[in-house]
DNA sequence: ATCCTCCCCTAC
DNA sequence: TAAGGTAGGGGAGGAT
């Protein structure tokens, strides 16, 4: 390990190697304070609404130009294609058969530009609506008039934007009245005429020179059965253009949706479907800001900047910036990638890198930027729900007293934590006093606290370039200059690499280079570009820090991914406000001239405490809700902070377009576009409440009214109940037979099953989920290895295990899900992706004995499996079971009494932080634990089992955990109990207040993150809270200063410090 | 009305 | 040569 990349997926690796890293310890530390403060937040699930991501990059606006140019959003090139997908289901009972819808929705994919987000247009449809529509289109047209079908021959069209009659029906009238449909116009001389309902000015201005005509032209002619003559439907550009440049930049892809028929039952699709599709238009800019452009070719400047959109650059030549050479396809959505045509000319590489390859799966996971950037994030949010409870429960219990006060201390406990990859750190909580109140309430969702008086100070933290910042640690010499992260390192791959790229720092987006793009796109608009590996182990490690830090200061704190947190900071920037005044006061000083704003100052600690702990930049935006302040973080980047204000915010909203907002991505910008003529914020400002739900849909219209008003309600969430595991691949899926299919279901079901197992659950419903090469997508799709154009179609089905239970057993999720491909009966050969999807999840039972292992079985005729002997079929009804892997008992599932609760292993624990503990408590734990050994769990440590738990968990967390443990389920640590336990009286015994100053969050701090060290993780982490003073001493003076100075106002020591509770320590190590 | 199912969409 | 994963919000329409 070490640092060697590893995988997170591979758990087992881990543990072969060092289970001991896993360890961790965490300790909680309780200040005690009292007053005020207000309240703890308490969380618990609830189930609002939200969450939310955010968005990535762009800033959106522009602040001077000093800096590096700002980045904008991609723009899409273009490069692929995408898939159409259609989706079957499955219902419910049991085998066989089911009715499967199919939907039909084209995408595009292209990788290329493709942002990361997903492209595709969207116009969505219900399938249900789809089918009920479709057919009878179908009966209609075709049906009834089945001759009618060539009145749309020699006709190639293009549909533009979003429609009205969505993309995918009208995708259908054309097929069906032997027209061509074109998802991409990659081509333009080949297409003949444009359909659309809205364009862009630049749109409009690419198109000129084309036929383009209203859907009503396909419409009408297809009622009249008689083509009429499309200059009766000239698009009319009615609205003058009211946006700029359209869109942002996605990537070029549409989908396109066909509709289409579905299937049912079981699908039929062999025959192709027919599909529809419906493509979207490529392009879409984003529009940035100006930002002053940049020294190269900026990429762009003003503020919308023509789009460019594959299509523009398409039509209309070569691509006249470089923005526009951004966007330049590498190729076309039809082309083929020839190196890949090579390779797998060799039936020895195919066997070796491709899908069929017998550790595909964990190389491919071992390597996946997205992988892991999801892994990480359920990481991040359990061990902020951990703290958060842990926090919590000893606020409330507690209430109050005594103690202490005065200096905090301490320490209470140290709770081992694990952590899957390997590193570790503790965790502090630190409470503080009277959180109580909040824990009274508790119930709640949490939170709400703050929210009562006054309003609230969020702050969005976000790495700038995470990837990049973190490479360039040991790369000094690179700072300053165009980098990117990809796989593809030096001259591999020469200048066609279709490698992507996961992040650029500024100056390489001073080119228009950005997230996702490939790195010959890169290269064409930066030759000497330069790029660096990924480093996986190493953000996740900056990651723990960078929580550490926040989790110290924040009153509530929501994971959002490895680089990004929301925290909820009211109650220490009240503080830091008062403990100013105060101080003035006695001062006299009131003098004081500079108003400085409070909350960018305490930003700005922040800033400098996690650049002096990660050696990167963090940009904080700050405002009083969640989705200004993630809009303040654009403004704030790079390397800033910045404070929105309720004054400003109209302005500032004004200048800004439907994408910019957080949740609202190129679906949304179509349909402003299409029905609301505009996706200006400005003009949708005006735009009635009815008006904009009726564009987007109730809740979103209501969210997009509220947040053209700056309003934003939603609360951080930071515990949320998981619903679902998965698994999918969607890459270098190349089979040649059934068998190779069938082996990898079950490879892949192996790895669900892992995924519920390390976290204790097991679903009652799977979804496979498949990408089959669109018929008119090239065998090798443009992006090496990737899927191309597909259509997609999803199956569900009800899984029946044993007892009825929920199931995380791999051969029951294997025979299922090979059961649904199997009965959909597509040639192997066409598949481009695989993905299992398991929901209707349960505490995983641990039915009675042990092991046991819940065999499934259904009966279909599976082909002949290749993989293990799979147990016999019994019939459907309840299967037996059986224990799996006779070898490898495997998982055993695990199984935790409901009953009981979680706790660490006893071994985990500190003993010295146990004695302790008072009395009551104490024996109180250890009466848990000794009921336990006795019961269920087998010595905690014994049994080594070595689980796999392949993709799990990175971070430490608790679930899983354990591989080592025996895998019973005792070891699960469950630091909630724990915490809620110890805590109370932790605090009483040691205490040391603190501050108080935020209570509830405790913070984590990675001891040594390097990785190694292993054992003595817990005496180093000890040692390295206490180390805290040599950060300071590490600051530059003026950032001492102003730490100190910051400690200061807050208050004295006493009492608290206030606010920089984690300073403080940094400060004051022995804090006393 | 309310809940459930089956998607799409978004984000990192 | 590259590693295009995933979970959850929300909408539409059916079931209850
Ligand atoms: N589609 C994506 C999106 C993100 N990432 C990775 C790389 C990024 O470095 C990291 C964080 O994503 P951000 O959107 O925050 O992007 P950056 O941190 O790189 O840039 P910014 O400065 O805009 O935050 O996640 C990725 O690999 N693929
Ligand atoms: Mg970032």
């Amino acid at each position: 390990m070490k640092d060697t990349p590893q995988t997170i997926a591979s758990i087992s690796d881990y543990f072969d190697n060092d289970p001991e890293f896993i360890k961790a310890l965490v300790n909680i530390v309780i200040p005690e304070d009292t007053t005020d403060n207000s309240s703890v937040r308490v969380n618990i699930a609830s189930k609002g609404p939200e969450e939310s991501e955010d968005r990535n990059d762009d800033d959106i606006v522009p602040p001077p130009s000093t800096q590096p140019p700002h980045k904008r959003r991609r723009s899409s090139s273009s490069e692929e294609g995408d898939r159409v997908a259609r989706t079957l289901n499955d219902s419910v009972t049991d085998s066989i058969d089911h009715a499967q819808s199919k939907t039909p929705y084209l995408l595009s994919d292209t990788y290329g530009s493709s942002p990361f987000g997903n492209f595709s247009e969207h116009i969505r449809r219900k399938r249900q609506k789809l089918q009920i529509q479709n057919p009878e289109i179908d009966t209609h047209t075709n049906g009834l008039s089945p001759q009618l079908g060539n009145i749309f021959s020699g006709l190639r069209i293009y549909i533009n934007g979003w429609t009205h009659p969505s993309a995918q029906e009208l995708r259908q009238l054309i097929v069906n009245h032997g027209g061509i449909f074109h998802a991409y116009l990659d081509n333009k001389s080949l297409v003949t005429h444009i359909v659309t309902c809205s364009l862009t000015p630049v749109e409009i201005q690419e198109f000129k020179h084309m036929k383009m005509a209203t859907p009503d032209w396909l419409v009408k002619s297809a009622e009249a059965g008689v083509l009429l003559p499309w200059s009766n439907f000239k698009y009319e550009p009615n609205s003058p253009l009211l946006m700029p440049a359209k869109g942002p930049a996605y990537k070029a892809e549409q989908h396109i949706s066909t509709g289409g028929d579905f299937v049912e039952g079981s699908s039929r699709q062999s025959n192709s479907p027919d599909p529809n599709i419906t493509t979207t238009p490529p392009s879409r800019q984003q529009k940035h800001v100006p930002g002053p452009s940049t020294p190269p070719p900026p990429a762009d400047l003003q503020t919308k900047p023509a789009t460019t959109t594959l299509t523009r650059i398409l039509s209309s030549g070569g691509p006249s910036t470089l923005k526009d050479a951004a966007f330049i396809p590498e190729y076309a959505p039809d082309e083929s990638n020839a190196a890949a045509q090579r390779a797998m000319a060799d039936p020895a590489w195919r066997a070796a890198h491709t899908s069929v390859a017998p550790d595909f799966i964990e190389g491919f996971y071992r390597n996946s930027r997205l992988h892991h950037l999801s892994m990480w994030k359920a990481e991040l949010r359990n061990l902020v729900s951990e703290a958060q409870e842990l926090a919590e429960s000893g606020n409330h219990t507690v209430n109050r007293p005594p103690l202490s006060v005065d200096e905090g201390n301490s320490a209470v406990m140290n709770v081992v934590l694990d952590n899957m990859d390997g590193k570790t750190w503790t965790e502090s909580g630190v409470d503080e006093d009277v959180s109580l109140k909040g824990a009274h309430l508790v119930k709640g969702k949490g939170k709400e606290k703050a929210s009562d008086n006054g309003e609230r100070v969020i702050m969005h933290c976000d790495f700038d370039s995470f990837f990049v910042s973190a490479g360039l640690v040991d790369r000094p010499h690179l700072r300053g200059k165009p980098v990117v992260v990809c796989h593809s390192q030096g001259a591999q791959g020469g200048r066609s690499s279709t490698s992507e790229i996961a992040s650029a720092s500024y100056e390489a987006r001073s080119f228009g280079i950005k997230g996702g793009m490939s790195l010959q796109q890169a290269r064409a608009l930066c030759p000497d570009i330069i790029t660096i590996p990924y480093e996986f182990q190493r953000y996740k490690q900056l990651s723990l820090q960078f929580y550490t830090i926040l989790m110290a200061h924040a009153d509530d704190l929501q994971a959002v991914s490895v680089d990004e947190v929301l925290i909820d900071v009211t109650s220490s920037v009240r503080r830091i406000k008062a403990g100013i005044s105060l101080v003035q006061d006695k001062e006299g000083s009131s003098a004081a001239p500079d108003h400085r704003d409070p909350a960018e100052d305490f930003a700005e600690a922040i800033r400098t405490q996690v650049r002096s702990a990660t050696g990167c930049e963090v940009s904080i935006g700050i405002a009083h809700n969640i989705m200004l302040a993630r809009l303040a973080s654009r403004k704030a980047k790079p390397a800033g902070s910045y404070h929105l204000l309720q004054e400003d915010v109209s302005s500032f909203i004004e200048n800004l377009d439907i994408d910019d907002l957080h949740g609202f991505g190129y679906a949304a910008y179509q349909k402003a576009q299409g029905k609301l003529g505009t996706t200006s914020l400005r003009e949708l400002v005006q735009k009635s409440r009815a008006v904009l739900c009726d564009a987007l849909g109730k809740g979103t219209g209501e969210t997009l009214y509220k947040a053209l008003r700056g309003i934003d309600d939603r609360k951080l969430e930071s515990d949320k109940p998981r619903r679902s595991v998965s698994c999918d691949i969607n890459y270098g899926i190349r089979f040649e037979n059934n068998e190779q299919a069938e082996t990898f279901i079950y490879q892949l079901s192996e790895e669900v099953a892992r995924r519920l197992q390390s976290i204790s659950m097991g679903g009652r419903s799977l979804t496979l989920k498949i990408m089959k090469r669109d018929p008119s997508a090239p065998v090798e799709a443009p992006k090496f290895m990737g899927h191309g154009l597909c259509e997609s179609f999803t199956k569900q089905i009800a899984v029946i295990a044993p007892r009825s239970r929920a199931t995380s057993n791999p051969k029951i999720i294997g025979d299922h899900a090979w059961k649904l491909l199997n009965s959909m009966n597509f040639n192997p050969k066409e598949l481009r992706g695989i993905g299992i999807q398991m929901q209707k999840l349960e505490k995983a039972d641990l039915s009675s004995g042990s092991g046991y292992q819940e065999q499934s079985v259904l009966d279909f005729k599976p082909v002949s499996s290749p993989r293990k002997e799979r147990p016999e079929k019994v019939e459907q009804a309840e299967m037996v079971d059986e224990s799996t892997g006779t070898e490898d008992p495997t998982a055993p599932p695990q199984t935790v009494p409901e009953t009981t609760y979680d706790l660490p292993s006893f071994s985990r624990v500190d003993r010295s932080v146990f004695e302790a503990l008072p009395d009551d408590l104490r024996a109180e734990l250890e009466t848990e634990y000794r009921s336990r050994s006795v019961t269920p769990a087998v010595a905690e440590e014994d049994v080594k089992g070595k689980n796999r738990a392949r993709s799990t968990s990175v971070f430490s967390d608790t679930s899983p955990r354990k591989e080592k443990m025996g895998v019973k389920g005792t070891d699960r640590l469950n630091v909630k109990h724990i915490t809620k336990q110890l805590a109370p009286k932790s605090r009483a015994g040691l205490s040391a207040k603190k501050n108080t100053l935020f209570h509830k969050r405790p913070a984590m701090i990675p001891s040594d993150v390097g990785n190694s060290v292993k054992l003595k993780v817990s005496e180093e982490d000890l040692r390295k809270m206490e180390m805290d003073p040599e950060v300071f001493l590490s600051l530059p003076p003026d950032v001492q200063r102003e730490q100190l100075a910051l400690a200061r106002h807050t208050k004295n020591p006493g009492k608290g410090a206030i606010s920089y509770a984690t300073q403080r320590k940094v400060l004051k190590p022995a804090k006393r």
